[in-house]
DNA sequence: GCGGTTCACTGAAACGAATCAGTGAACCGC
DNA sequence: GCGGTTCACTGATTCGTTTCAGTGAACCGC
């Protein structure tokens, strides 16, 4: 019995021969452009019968143009960026977009490749979480592709859009709040990146903290729960441990949980924790993570609008600026006497 | 002052052109087959020269085959999902790989549509977590390309391997700690699908409940957790509340811990609750989320290893049974006096 | 009834590689 | 010194579209 092949599928000729066409008019009819209303009738329902369906990637060589969009994440490891890149994704769908999701893993370095490869794949716009926005690449890029940054705003580079997070406020707002509930030893969790230029919020910190009076010691924590609890553990050994800790993402925070409890160590009794993102968890802990929120629906809704819009050829250009709000919770108290 | 072009990349032809051969010959040489070493050297420093990289669509397009592993999840809004599919994506990487993540949103004629898509793009293999594993497309999908199912099998496919996850052990496992620890009523929180014919699993929670003389309420939580602290919310708050809850997935158990939080009730004191998955997440609530532990590395590593060996047109198609174990933290208490 | 538009469509040339079927030259044994 | 291999490479074709530059025919106003 012959099983039935693989069938080859249809091409653009053989609808062209079945209507009696060229196939530029086929090409031209199912795009709607510059042939009659009835011959796109013909050319569709030709199209259905033979179950044709254009080829992405002849379309995407001939034309340059791919219908999908890169996210360029700078660390998926961490919880509030998958969350992030999965809202992206999904707001992108609702848009007839697709995302093409590449996580650089906090390194400029494969950042780099991966924006390169992003290019070649002609994707119609590029959104990144920059590792490292200083990158003369950004120029080059937004040089030809739309390019909108979250986060932190490329340097020098003509974006398409940009939705900055204002991080100086961001900052502000958690060491305050510390500062406010007594604490003045503080210790401050920051992502390990390998070799990146000191990120503006990281150097903020060390500002604010001398205009206010903190005594902060700055600790990387590698991505990953595991190795963050790690660290965490360490600094909650230490022999003079902070009354806080301040973490760049909620996913530090939710490892200095783990280390706190592994050391049979009490949130905010013994230690109190800040984070920064708002990820959905931070509110199901016990005590709820008191953080720096940044409204990731909005971030999500802007940076699709602006990079589908320049796709589509607009020339809007905005820079959003982020607003953060402190989500008080549970998990700062005040300095404890000792 | 003129601005630098734009600049058009090289082609093949120009480096062809640059070492005096032809194009068959660099492309040829890049390769590494078929032509001298002293050819090979000649042509990759000449390449490196004009900064020539061969384009992925047009190699696509002439070759069929684009490095490209897809992956198609369930539904992405789940937690577990998310980490699945982050790690899959890196294990991909770690071997040249790169994938192209697709997020079905738990409907399979979405399903479809994106498997298809997927195949159009020439992935050289797809790793699929089936919505519906029924799906005659499946078939003839795994007749041209390397398919690996994750959690169900795929029905009547060819597939290139699959990780089955042991659903009966998992529900077998669940409900007998369940009964063990006192419970007798229990409400079933299971995600909703548009339309998809009952899973293998979900058939067996009624069959295990039957045998185990367990009174059982199915409910369909929607996917989010707003959602589904909403639906956890209604099962707590009804005439005869269950005492305990078995959440078929860790994330629908967060919105048991969310809901009970909201209406005052303690986790285990007033409601047992018992997830599906772990999610790295759930060791860190208060209680700690008592569930039914996948391994969720050695998925990542059977799924990657599967589907390259397959995509490097090895031949081995093994079927790879994922076996459950149960993670006890404290979330499932005795049965309250009541 | 004549230049000028518009309209609907065509033919051929991209797009940038991979690949197939050679093609000479060098080398082999005998 | 002659048939047969192997080797290193070439020319032409292919992949399946899009798009550019026409091309006739119909229609326009005057």
């Amino acid at each position: 019995m012959p099983r039935s092949q693989p069938r080859k599928r249809a091409t653009i000729r053989e609808v062209a021969q079945a209507t009696g066409l060229s196939p530029a008019a086929v090409s031209y009819a199912l795009r709607g452009m510059q042939v009659s209303e009835e011959t796109i009738e013909r050319v569709r329902q030709a199209a259905a019968e033979l179950g044709y369906e254009a080829d992405p990637i002849a379309r995407a060589l001939a034309s340059g143009r791919t219908g999908m969009i890169g996210l360029l994440c700078g660390s998926l490891e961490d919880l509030w960026q998958q969350s992030l890149a999965f809202g992206i994704g999904r707001a992108l769908r609702d848009k007839d977009r697709y995302a093409l999701i590449l996580d650089a893993a906090g390194d400029p370095a494969r950042e780099r490749t991966l924006a390169r490869q992003l290019r070649d794949q002609r994707v119609d716009g590029l959104i990144v979480q920059p590792v490292d926005p200083a990158a003369p690449l950004w120029a080059q890029l937004a040089e030809t592709l739309p390019v909108v940054a979250i986060g932190d705003a490329l340097i020098d580079a003509r974006t398409a859009g940009e939705v900055v997070f204002d991080n100086r406020r961001g900052v502000t707002l958690a060491l305050e709040y510390l500062r406010q509930k007594g604490h003045r030893r503080i210790a401050v969790l920051t992502p390990t990146r390998s070799s990146t230029p000191d990120r503006p919020a990281d150097l903020h910190v060390t500002a604010e903290a001398e205009r206010l009076g903190l005594d902060i010691e700055v600790l990387t924590a590698p991505h990953g729960l595991a190795a963050t609890t790690k660290v965490a553990c360490a600094m909650l050994g230490s022999e003079a441990r902070p009354s806080a800790a301040f973490c760049f993402s909620d996913s530090i925070a939710y490892g200095v949980y783990a280390a706190a409890a592994e050391m049979g160590l009490r949130v905010p009794d013994d230690i109190s924790v800040m984070g920064y993102d708002d990820h959905p968890m931070s509110g199901l802990l016990t005590p709820g993570l008191t953080t720096v929120d940044w409204d990731i629906d909005g971030i999500v809704r802007a940076a699709v609008r602006l990079v589908v819009a320049a796709a589509d050829g607009q020339n809007r250009r905005r820079r959003i600026i982020q607003a953060p709000e402190l989500r008080e919770r549970g998990s700062v108290g005040p300095r404890p006497l000792s």
